[in-house]
RNA sequence: GUGAGUGUAGCUCAGCUGGUUAGAGCAUCUGACUGUGGCUCAGAGGGUCGAGGGUUCAAAUCCCUUCACUCACCCCA
């Protein structure tokens, strides 16, 4: 075999696609309910947009990241994620102009160079969501119970919601302080990674998984008891409207997240049936990031779905597809070239046609009928060239029916039958 | 980047401690008194056994190297 997928890019065929189509409509149809509008953005940026917004130190940034240099030297890079470019184009197109919430939806193709593993890709697909310019947690919870609803409509179970606070830039200097100073004497007791983590991002110590790590770090400041005031509130309210929508959820302190414009709100939702990659969707708010990117002080807050973590959940997701409403299996050149003719005029009324090319004996067109599972198929030689009249049998029923060969006539026969 | 496992037909695999033209099931194509399918039966096509090197009279099988894939760590959707 001379060429092969890049690794950790794969080809989705026919039958799978099938799944993906549904997994697509049924989350279309729950963001039309929620007013969320489809945006479509370049799977590009300029490399800064992503460095500025999931942070230099991330690992995204560090070591995942699709970069090169275009043919006019300027460096850009395949998005990772969704919200960064969606950042851009909001404020690059003022649409924090329109009566907020802004709220907008997208599917599409992300890139992170990693060693791909199981669910786990180099390039995969997002369907994501952003609601802005709001920051009352009424938002938070609706976008949690969106995701909700989303998932329960795809027929998802045994899943789990998890949601903390991350602290506002007021808050969250704060208790880096603190966790600097719990972790500044006991720095060699922990891994490598950590103590680069010390520096670049303290609050990754509290995800990581050596166990000399955990153990070293059992006592540390929890991050709830350092939240200010404001992001206090937020939390609890958005757990009261959890609550009120009775959507479940457990609050999780050391959920981590790995973008660095992140405040208050973080969320994540996890499979038991993943394995190691249990992540189904996340996201959470990020209430400077607008700003940043030199807009108005505006509140956003999204999250995204992975679809190669959502289709294997579905279950019996191998549905048999039926086959063309009719196929003509001509014998002989003369009729060959009639139901030529015919199967383009049928297909303009609007049907699935199909015609055997290959002049083979009957048995085998016959198998072929059976095997595409066509639902009728029409038998045409010399005999219904010369009587002009054909039977179309229903290869279901075995019924078969008389007709002339005549477009009005066949497409009433196979619309009536169907 | 680190660690482990696996590479034989389109797919799933068999091939024991090395021994003649490498097998099965499924799939594909064809045929079974010349124009009617699904079942059955018969047959055909399809593999440089991941690649390169070595040991041997002889390698899919043993050794080395390499590549690819898979899973796990890190991190994440």
């Amino acid at each position: 075999m001379k060429y092969k997928t890049l690794k950790g890019l794969q080809d989705i065929l026919p039958p799978e696609i099938a799944v993906w189509h549904h997994v697509e409509n049924i989350s279309r149809d729950i963001f039309k309910n929620y007013g969320y509008q489809e945006i479509r953005l370049p799977i590009m940026e300029a490399t800064d947009v992503f460095i500025r917004s999931i942070g230099e130190t991330s690992d995204i940034v560090e070591k995942e990241m699709y970069t090169f240099q275009d043919k006019g030297s300027r460096s850009v890079t395949l998005r990772p994620e969704g919200t960064a470019s969606f950042v851009r184009a909001y404020v690059e197109h003022h649409l924090y102009n329109n009566p907020a919430p802004q709220k907008f939806y997208y599917m599409g193709p992300m890139f992170r160079y990693e060693r791909p593993q199981a669910f786990r890709y180099r390039q995969f697909y997002q369907i994501g969501a952003e609601a802005m310019g709001i920051d009352d947690p009424k938002l938070d919870a609706e976008i949690i119970s969106m995701i909700s609803a989303i998932l329960k409509s795809i027929g998802l179970e045994g899943l789990n919601f998890e949601i903390t606070s991350i602290g506002c830039k007021k808050c969250r200097p704060d208790y880096r302080t603190a966790l600097k100073n719990f972790f500044s004497g006991k720095l060699d007791r922990f891994c490598s990674d950590c103590q680069r983590r010390y520096d670049a991002n303290p609050l990754r110590i509290l995800d990581c998984k050596v166990p000399s790590c955990i153990e070293s770090r059992k006592g540390s400041p929890p991050v709830l008891d350092y939240l200010c005031g404001e992001c206090k509130e937020h939390l609890d309210r958005l757990r009261s409207y959890l609550g009120l929508l009775k959507v479940q959820h457990t609050v999780n302190p050391n959920l981590v997240r790995g973008l660095d414009y992140y405040t208050k709100t973080a969320f994540e939702v996890s499979s038991e049936n993943l394995g190691s990659q249990s992540a189904v969707a996340a996201g959470g708010r990020y209430d400077s990031m607008v700003e940043e990117f030199g807009g108005p002080p505006t509140s956003g807050i999204g999250f995204a779905m992975g679809m190669e973590r959502i289709i294997p959940l579905i279950k019996n997701s191998a549905g048999g597809t039926d086959g063309p409403d009719l196929l003509f299996c001509p014998m002989g050149d003369k009729a060959s070239e009639k139901a030529f003719l015919l199967t383009e005029q049928l297909r303009a009324k609007g049907l699935w046609v199909e015609m055997n090319l290959e002049d083979t004996s009957l048995r085998s067109q016959m198998r072929k009928a059976n095997r595409i599972r066509a639902q009728h198929i029409i038998v045409i030689g010399e005999d219904e060239l010369k009587n002009n009249k054909v039977v179309l049998k229903n290869m279901t029923s075995k019924e078969e029916i008389a007709a002339a060969i005549e477009i009005k006539e066949l497409l009433k026969i196979i619309s009536d039958r169907k």
